[in-house]
DNA sequence: TCACCTCAGTTTTTT
DNA sequence: ACTGAGGTGA
């Protein structure tokens, strides 16, 4: 083992050398926060600490793996396999696997994302009888979630006047039953949400001493990056652990707490030194990613912020160039300022295309910068947003898997037990519920016993419901003999799903049937993975579980060269050269629903403080004065951020606004294709010119049904690249680089057939293959 | 029960 | 601009 401890500065060293006892870290941004926890785990480990007794919560899977992956360099590899770390909902889930049979749950308990949970709340609301557009799931949803962050079980709530009084004030006096019955349904379909994770592994520690006292003992040394960012409910997990050994090491940074919304306590950070005596409190102030102007702008950014920790980040770094601000009419044209910076980056200065990060407020802006990105043929990969695990298509095939695994899993039940169609319809669910609820059975159960109870069900009903459990049960019976990935390929061509999108024969259809293709090769890939590892056995449970749990980052290979396109809150903790931070406006960054309250203000302003520490060498703000929004052309005013910003450290690419509003002008940029349709409904200086409005999707349908022939859809088209012929070597996101065997079909119908380096021969249409022509 | 249509909510961020 | 829930008629 070579000494490593050499490589730290005297300020990152002190917390690595500090051995027992509490310690907390404010590290500044930049300044080798990770660093000091992987070198603080490795001297651990060094000192003879066995890692079996080490817990690393970190804030991501990746950076749990990266920091394994840097650990096991140092300490061996061998070393590192009993360390336990990941994020806080993986750890734990994998805790309950193990002992939540004490709370009653299956240790093969499904994990409920956002959406499961909302339908089921959404079909308790219903069948309360209750006024959905009172009771509006999403709203609910998110009460109920707050009172899990703040450990606030139902029993709680009910004793809390407060939170009583202020549902019935709101008109919304049932929320309590609501909250009682999802938790029972919950119960009952063996499965826990995001936030059952962490309220179950606190029930579980408070209610079992002994359970408890086995983890103590494990754990004896607790590390937790981004602390400024756990809720309560991680505070008081972290909290119970740590009792016996209070070898705790905390790391975060109070200005870049991001996550209150999802219920982050920033007291956590600010009130640690007096849940623990004795605290070593180290700061890491010395940024060592960024240029000095980066650095002084974001202090002067960060310095508008009231309620902060005393802390001066600074740098030895030269100071770089200023922070360049562009101003552009509309978003089009910012995507098409992004990607021209970008290009002429890429040319002059011969940098990869990894090199450069787009980050913005809200995922609906990532499509301007596509487009923009596409027209320069600048590869990007998009991050976080509608996940591929997410998508419809992908979602009932792992529903199937995960009633195969558990069969009381009722909102997967729910979305496949009539998909594809097989005839049972909205009336025979809901006598099943009913009959589900009355006899505190699942709805599996239920019909797995039809002929016992008399539920005015028609004997066709019957016998197909029947056929679709002794399906169920056949892939079940399979699972036991095979791994995931032959099971999951057997449960998509034998359910017919896979059929379905087949006949469908629109490209839509066909690029679901893809995307199911695409699953199953990534079951395929952590089958194969999974073999390499010793204790894990590529069951299609694990396989959910790391579903369940990872982020789109955490998917991320790394292994091809792209333009990273990403929120701002995803960025967290991630740096690169070139940031280009997108819509600095009024409204939209500060957000419009975050200008309220001083404290939300601050937040936002430390979000932005996040975004700029980011970049490295050179960081870029753009912000325009027409932007679509809700598919309307909307007047945006520069953010006051931007203002915030000394002035030192800032240069305007375009002239100060005057507050004039240009009409956005036909612009004859060769990359930029204007979309008239888009123009003519933006608001020239001086009345509307008369609308002739695209059809609108029911308009089209209509179309469609009348002359089949003349309606094609407007939206969501590729443009062809005229250079493509046959002989092409191109390039699609999916399925990589291929060569362009033959072009036929004309207008929409033109497709290519593609021999793809992978193997594969493709015929794909052109006006929706995304493909980029190399040469 | 299903196919088709209409309407409302959406765009703040995520495990 | 786009999705999903709910309604209606066949």
């Amino acid at each position: 083992m070579k000494n490593f401890i050499d490589e730290l500065n005297d300020a990152q060293r002190a917390p690595v050398l500090h051995k027992d006892g509490p310690l907390m870290v404010i590290a500044g941004a930049g300044s080798g926060k990770t660093r000091v926890l992987t070198f603080r785990i490795a001297y651990l480990m060094q000192q003879g600490v066995d890692p079996f007794n080490i817990l690393a919560l970190t804030f991501t899977n990746k950076a749990a793996r990266e920091m394994k992956e840097r650990i096991a360099k140092i300490a061996g590899r061998s070393e590192t396999k009993n360390l336990w770390m990941g994020t806080f909902h993986s750890v734990f889930a994998k805790l309950l696997r193990y002992d939540g049979d004490k709370l009653g749950f299956p240790s093969n308990f499904t994990i409920y994302d956002t959406q499961d949970s909302q339908r089921l709340l959404a079909s308790i609301i219903k069948e309360m009888g209750l006024d959905k557009d009172i009771y509006k799931y999403k709203q609910v949803q998110n009460r109920i979630s707050s009172f899990k962050n703040s450990l606030i079980t139902v029993k709680a709530y009910l004793n809390n006047p407060d939170l009583v009084e202020a549902d019935a004030m709101a008109k919304r006096p049932r929320i309590g039953e609501i909250y009682q019955n999802y938790v029972d349904r919950c119960f009952k379909a063996g499965a826990m949400d995001f936030d059952d994770l962490l309220l179950r592994t606190n029930e579980l520690l408070n209610r079992f001493p002994e359970v408890l006292a086995k983890y103590q003992d494990r754990f004896r040394y607790i590390l937790v990056d981004e602390y400024q960012d756990t809720n309560h409910s991680q505070y008081l997990i972290v909290k119970a652990l740590a009792d016996r050994f209070h070898n705790i090491c905390v790391v975060g940074d109070d200005a870049q707490s991001i996550y209150s919304f999802r219920g982050a306590n920033i007291s956590n950070i600010l009130n640690f030194q007096k849940d623990y005596d004795n605290v070593g409190m180290y700061r890491l102030e010395q940024n060592y990613r960024s240029t000095r102007n980066i650095v002084n702008a974001a202090n002067s950014i960060i310095a508008n912020n009231k309620e902060q920790l005393e802390k001066v980040v600074w740098t030895s770094n030269d100071d770089g160039g200023s922070i360049k601000i562009h101003r552009s009419t509309t978003d089009a044209e910012e995507g098409r300022f992004v990607a021209g910076s970008i290009w002429d980056h890429k040319m002059n200065e011969q940098l990869d295309n990894g090199q450069f990060a787009v980050l913005y407020r809200t995922n609906s802006q990532s499509r301007a910068i596509e487009d923009a990105l596409r027209k320069r043929d600048i590869p990007y990969r998009i991050y976080g947003g509608l996940s591929f695990y997410q998508r419809k298509e992908i979602k009932d095939v792992l529903s199937y898997l995960r009633l195969i695994i558990n069969p009381k899993d009722e909102e997967a039940l729910k979305r496949i037990i009539n998909f594809p169609a097989r005839g049972i319809g909205q009336t025979t669910l809901d006598k099943l519920t009913v009959a589900a609820n009355h006899y505190n059975r699942s709805i599996f159960e239920v019909i797995q016993n039809l002929d016992k109870i008399n539920l005015k069900i028609n004997a066709g009903t019957q016998r197909k419901l029947q056929d679709f459990t002794t399906m169920i049960q056949s892939f079940q019976i399979m699972n036991k003999t095979t791994d995931a990935f032959v099971l999951a390929e057997h449960v998509a061509k034998k359910t017919g799903v896979l059929l379905e999108f087949k006949k469908d024969g629109t490209p839509e259809g066909i690029g679901k049937m893809e995307n199911i293709e695409e699953l199953l090769n990534g079951i395929k890939d952590f089958v194969e993975g999974q073999k390499e590892i010793d204790e894990a056995t590529g069951s299609i449970s694990e396989f959910l579980e790391d579903v369940a749990l990872a982020t789109d980052l955490d998917n991320d290979k790394g292994d091809d060269d792209r333009v990273a396109l990403m929120t701002i809150h995803l960025a967290k903790g991630l740096e690169f050269p070139y940031v280009y931070i997108v819509g600095m406006e009024e409204d939209l960054f500060p957000s419009g629903m975050s200008m309220n309250t001083r404290s939300e203000l601050e937040e936002e302003r430390r979000l932005f403080y996040v975004a700029l520490t980011r970049a490295e060498k050179q960081a870029y703000l753009t912000y325009t004065q027409n932007r679509y929004r809700w598919g309307k052309l909307i007047d945006a005013e520069p953010s006051r951020f931007l203002e915030e910003i000394d002035e030192k450290y800032v240069e305007n690419l375009t002239p100060i606004d005057t507050g004039y509003r240009y009409k956005p002008l036909l612009d004859n940029d060769i990359f930029g294709e204007v979309d008239k349709s888009r123009l003519r409904q933006a608001k020239p200086v001086g009345g509307t010119p008369p609308s002739r409005k695209k059809p609108n999707e029911t308009q089209l349908r209509k179309l469609r049904k009348l002359k089949p022939e003349l309606a094609t859809p407007v939206g969501n088209t590729n443009s062809v690249d005229p250079n493509l012929a046959e002989g092409s070597v191109i390039n699609h996101t999916r399925f990589g680089r291929g060569k362009v065997i033959k072009i036929e079909g004309i207008g929409n119908d033109r497709k290519a057939e593609i021999q793809f380096e992978k193997g594969d021969i493709k015929k794909l249409l052109l006006r929706f293959a995304k493909l980029e022509v190399i040469s």
